[in-house]
RNA sequence: GGCGCGGUACCCAAGUGGCUAAGGGAGAGGUCUGCAAAACCUCGAUUCGCCGGUUCGAGUCCGGCCCGCGCCUCCA
């Protein structure tokens, strides 16, 4: 039983994709004109989470994800460093990328640019204009938002109920476009010297910002599909545009779920640039050397619909929880035992499995799963204790662990980490400190390894070392 | 003002009518150890923001209130 709290009708249903074993995922992708911070991190987490527990689940999923490169900021920023906007963007789709990989993030099996896909865009604009729900004014395309009666069905926002805030006020008095209705929203926007354009046959400009997902998705994944997912800043207007232009044009429901992740916010405040408190990927992994396994476990040990509050303490209590989790791998792996299989593990390990995919798939319900498999690292130590433990039953711990690893990916791949041939003189010098009972200098050298890095476990089956993960904090 | 999320132990965080309120972190005591580390055992909320109500029974449902937070036209 997988059930999703769909944004779109308020409530957790069942879910049963299009089209049985097949899941068609969009996923709102960056907008290329800054390195991505770690609040856009955690929706990508969120979504890998989620494809990789449908997948876990027996779905085929059909993953599309979005680059936005062409928009009022990209714009803005490439004429600002008077570069072209493809090679103003190209640094920071780089680092785009360089996240998904250091979070272990399962790579879409598309990635379109919106610069890629202008004809197709047009094609629906065009469309919406020959059904009435767009109309063009001095060049730009609009889409009237009276002519569509559900809209707000998503964000339930009703276009008259809606505040106009100063920030708001501002910009509709600076707006230069001619809307007949301030709710409208740009489709196509008509050229501006100095800014990209492309000729089309709706004239010569650059598409709105909301018309590109409905563009691109529809085209890789099919008129109608699964799962469309986005941060909660996106249900309005972004989602609810998005909505309106599919299914006028279409004539049919677009999307069956919307999953919306909350925000991530630093020491209990928003992230913004002027709080100094944004921080991106490369200042904790690269400037302060946090494991990225560190950061994904903490992105993902809470529930995707909370607000998740980055702290350094929060960092720290996740790489203790992760490394209880390592530890116990690493345990039984290189502890000897006995040959054959005393069938304890056996029980433990399916159900931990079995709990782990109930619980995730209550709504991604991720505490519940990694309380079923802290109950089975907690079990498995107890029977290592007591020795219940063969070879055959400890291999099937280690299996059940990496299976759920499938859906979490935070335990670093199997096999053994190399130590720098350095640090292993010392361990051994070490070694032979410790036969000669010389203490002192025993516990020097492994002060000395500490501080690299390296622990020290002296076991009855002889000493060995692990390496501690960083969280970046000091 | 509209829409939405949340307030559960020192910290993080499950639990949406009924066995002793998950799990992780930190802490205290113990076992093991040359000392450690890891692990194991034990301890830790008579109580779930507050006040009423419904019920045999509520953290869980209903009403009211207090507090924190997010979004409200291009921020995941």
């Amino acid at each position: 039983m997988i059930a999703f709290h769909n944004t779109l009708t308020s409530r957790q249903e069942p879910f049963a994709p299009l089209r049985p074993g097949e899941v068609g995922l969009y996923t709102c992708g960056p907008t290329v004109y800054d390195f991505p911070h770690i609040g856009n991190f955690r929706a990508y987490v969120f979504e890998d989470l989620l494809k990789r527990f449908l997948r876990a689940s027996g779905f085929r999923v059909l993953h599309v994800m979005n680059i936005t490169d062409v928009d009022d900021k990209t714009i803005r920023g490439a004429e600002a460093k008077g570069v072209p906007l493809d090679e103003y963007t190209a640094p920071y789709i780089e680092a785009f990328f360089e996240g998904i990989r250091a979070l272990r993030i399962v790579p879409a099996d598309h990635y379109p640019r919106a610069t890629r896909f202008i004809p197709e865009m047009v094609e629906i604009i065009q469309g919406l204009l020959e059904k009435g729900y767009a109309y063009g004014k001095d060049g730009s395309v609009y889409f009237r938002i009276a002519r569509f009666p559900e809209y707000g069905k998503l964000s339930k926002i009703r276009p008259e109920d809606l505040q106009a805030t100063a920030r708001v006020e501002a910009r509709l008095e600076a707006d230069e476009y001619e809307k007949d209705s301030p709710r409208d929203f740009a489709l196509w926007k008509a050229a501006k010297p100095g800014e990209p354009a492309w000729d089309t046959a709706i004239g010569r400009g650059r598409p709105g910002w909301h018309i590109e997902c409905s563009a691109m998705s529809t085209n890789l994944l099919g008129p109608a599909f699964d799962i469309h997912c986005g941060g909660v800043d996106n249900i309005f207007p972004h989602h609810e545009n998005e909505i309106a232009q599919s299914e006028a044009f279409f004539g049919h429901p677009f999307v069956g779920t919307w999953l919306h992740c909350h925000h991530l916010i630093v020491d209990g405040e928003k992230m913004s640039k002027s709080k100094g408190n944004q921080y991106t990927l490369r200042d904790l992994v690269g400037g302060r050397g946090l494991d990225p396994a560190v950061l994904r476990y903490f992105l993902l040990s809470t529930h995707y619909r909370r607000v998740l509050n980055f702290t350094f303490e929060a960092i720290d209590q996740s790489a203790s929880a992760l490394r209880r989790l390592r530890d116990f791998v690493y345990e039984l792996e290189h502890r000897s035992l006995p040959p054959g299989r005393t069938g304890e593990a056996e029980p433990i390990a399916a159900e931990a499995q079995a709990k782990f995919l109930e619980g995730l798939g209550d709504d991604l319900n991720v505490s519940a799963a990694l309380t079923a498999l802290f109950e089975l690292v907690r079990a498995g130590h107890g029977l290592l204790m007591d020795e219940k433990l063969a070879a055959d039953d400890a291999a099937s711990l280690v299996a059940s662990v990496y299976s759920m690893d499938e859906v979490l990916a935070v335990l670093p791949p199997r096999g053994e980490e190399p130590l720098p041939e350095d640090l292993r003189g010392k361990v051994e010098e070490r070694e032979r400190a410790r036969k000669a009972r010389d203490w002192p200098l025993a516990d020097r050298l492994r002060r000395e390894l500490l501080e690299a890095g390296v622990v020290l476990e002296d076991t009855k089956d002889g000493v060995r070392w692990k390496i501690r993960a960083r969280t970046g904090s000091g």
